[in-house]
RNA sequence: GGCCCGUUCGUCUAACGGUUCAGGACGACAGGUUCUCAACCUGUAAGUGGGGGUUCGAUUCCCCCACGGGUCACCA
């Protein structure tokens, strides 16, 4: 028998970080025993549909690299794939269950219903219904109707006896019967809910192993019920724990970013990646730039095989517990038994460990061709050559491909450097520190013009050196020297080593900007 | 509230009932390196929720408690 698992996301938001991590291991145990991954769409709730939010769920899921074989624009034998498009398949299962007496018509209103479950909890009851208002004949249903009630098709579930099944996270679960409710299958409108179009749906597409987060282990056994009523044979299950909020073991949920936010590890990592949105112009409202979803790493460069990497451990791990892997090695060692049975914190602060390792090893080619649009994007001009010298003397600098970012002025004109004489004194102070006196800011310039002048080559190593003697000569440091240069030639104090800098920036572009900012003295001092 | 699931450093986790001062990773902290910022190197602190059993021996098996979570009301 051919594996074949499935993953219905609801188009009712972006793709949620949680949501991929269950999507993940179901490829994985697909891929990992020749099967196939199906992408069907659960949009059986029209109110709270949005068709614009399946897009970015798509192509999410390309972005990572995790490939569906049917489904939602790749179509399949056991399609449709979307829910709104199979209600003729669940009205045939309802009448079914209507036709051997497991379900039935209820005309209690939402009210009454809440009604009898507050009572319930008040007694510290089970919250089972009466089945007061359950219609058993034609002639109730007409009686009901002609109170002006509308009906819907609950499940009639057993009175006693147990519920057994093997999950393969959960081992074997027990449940009584007896504490199971009946729940609405069929809505007064005549759309059918979430479990019985999820049971029709899987014996559809003749899914094999349903592996699903926890928070469905209980919707299990109704389940069962239901497609055992139906005549469809028991795919196997693997209850996943929820991935949970950073901090807590509350299920994660992208409302609640306002508070994830305090967490200063959270926000370190969301601040980083507002930095770049911003620069780049996708960053809207907190409620689709979000960390919470996938959406967010995409955004900002982050790399797929970093994003799996940490999400096939929030909840799995080897014997060994092996922290690297490739996808071809997770889908080689993933296995349903090494699924932990507790749920997993998000912690973002990993994930960019993740990515940084990722990042570094990845060739200057590729980080190149990742760094460009962003460059783009920000107006910037992005030659490939230049970009290279960049990215190279980044090193490591560089976690996400948005940080290329970091470097703006190194890609900006010499006329948009602003030369701040203030910082550069500060530094100038340092360097003399120790020394008779300090020179004037603009003699010192002057002296460190030319050491940019003459080196020759024009590298690293012959700046450095030049940059040293002129501070032996001066009695100065060479260090703090070095600083005066980056803030006359980038307008920064920041970034990777100022010989570097300068090297890739280039000699004459470094001349125009000490010249730029030797001038701006001049002017400081006549006005 | 009923039912169900869970509980190893702050976080992710490893540990055939016995090679263990309970191991690794992220983070934190300290030091080294250093022209800033990173990276890198070295080191430190930090954990089996509590109580009973079973056993020669429990992180591991059983029970109780506590705590956390999920689910049940026409969301998926």
């Amino acid at each position: 028998m051919t594996v074949r698992t499935r993953f219905a996301p609801s188009p009712t938001g972006y793709l949620h970080i949680g949501g991929v991590r269950t999507a993940l291991f179901n490829w994985l145990f697909a891929r990992k025993h020749g099967g196939q991954f199906i992408l069907r769409i659960d949009d059986t709730d029209q109110g709270r549909n949005q068709p614009e939010a399946l897009q970015p769920i798509l192509d999410g899921f390309k972005w990572l690299g995790l490939d569906w074989d049917e489904g939602a624009e790749v179509g399949g034998p056991y399609g449709p794939y979307y829910q709104s498009q199979r209600l003729d398949r669940y009205q045939a299962a309802v009448k079914t269950l209507l036709d051997k007496g497991l379900a039935y018509w209820d005309y209690a209103t939402p009210e009454e219903t809440k009604a009898e479950m507050q009572a319930a909890e008040k007694v510290k009851l089970p919250k089972i219904y009466s089945r007061r208002w359950m219609a058993e004949s034609a002639a109730d249903r007409a009686r009901f109707e002609a109170e002006g009630r509308t009906g819907s098709v609950k499940i009639k579930m057993p009175r006693e006896g147990v519920c057994k099944f093997y999950d393969h996270v959960r081992k074997d679960v027990e449940v009584a019967w007896a504490g199971e409710q009946d729940i609405v299958i069929q809505r007064s409108d005549g759309t059918v809910t979430y479990n019985l179009a999820n049971v029709v749906d899987d014996y559809d597409m003749k899914i094999t192993h349903v592996i699903r987060a926890e928070e469905h282990l209980s919707n299990t056994p109704r389940q069962i019920f239901m497609l055992e009523g139906l005549g469809y044979p028991r795919p196997e299950y693997a209850h996943v724990p929820f991935v949970a909020e950073p901090g807590s073991k509350n299920k994660l949920s992208k409302r609640k970013i306002a508070k994830y936010l305090e967490n200063n590890e959270f926000k370190k990592v969301y601040d980083h990646a507002k930095a770049i949105a911003d620069r780049i112009g996708v960053c809207t409202a907190p409620e689709a730039f979000n960390p919470v979803l996938v959406d967010f790493y995409k955004q900002v460069g982050y790399l797929p095989a970093a994003v799996l990497n940490y999400l096939v451990l929030l909840g799995w791990a080897t014997a060994d517990n092996r922290e690297e892997f490739t996808l071809a090695q997770m889908v080689n060692e993933f296995s349903l038994d090494r699924v932990v049975q507790n749920p997993a914190s998000l912690d973002v602060k990993k994930l960019f460990a993740f990515q940084a390792r990722y990042m570094q090893a990845l060739p200057v080619a590729e980080k190149v061709e990742l760094a460009t649009p962003f460059l783009t994007r920000a107006g910037l001009p992005a030659e490939r050559e230049f970009v290279a010298r960049v990215v190279e003397a980044a090193g490591p600098r560089m976690t996400v491909a948005g940080d290329i970012l970091d470097y703006d002025y190194l890609f900006l004109s010499d006329e948009q450097i602003a030369f701040d004489a203030a910082v550069a004194t500060k530094h100038l102070t340092a360097a003399y520190k120790g020394a008779p006196a300090v020179p004037a800011l603009k003699d010192a310039l002057a002296k460190l013009r030319a050491v940019v002048a003459s080196a020759e080559p024009f590298a690293h190593d012959t700046l450095k050196a030049a940059t040293e003697a002129l501070a032996t000569t001066e009695g100065a440091k060479a260090g703090p020297l070095s600083q005066v240069l980056r803030v006359a030639a980038t307008g920064r104090e920041v970034g990777f080593s100022a010989y570097d800098t300068l090297a890739v920036l280039g000699r004459d572009r470094c001349l125009a900007r000490i010249d730029r900012a030797l001038r701006s003295l001049d002017h400081d001092a006549h006005s």
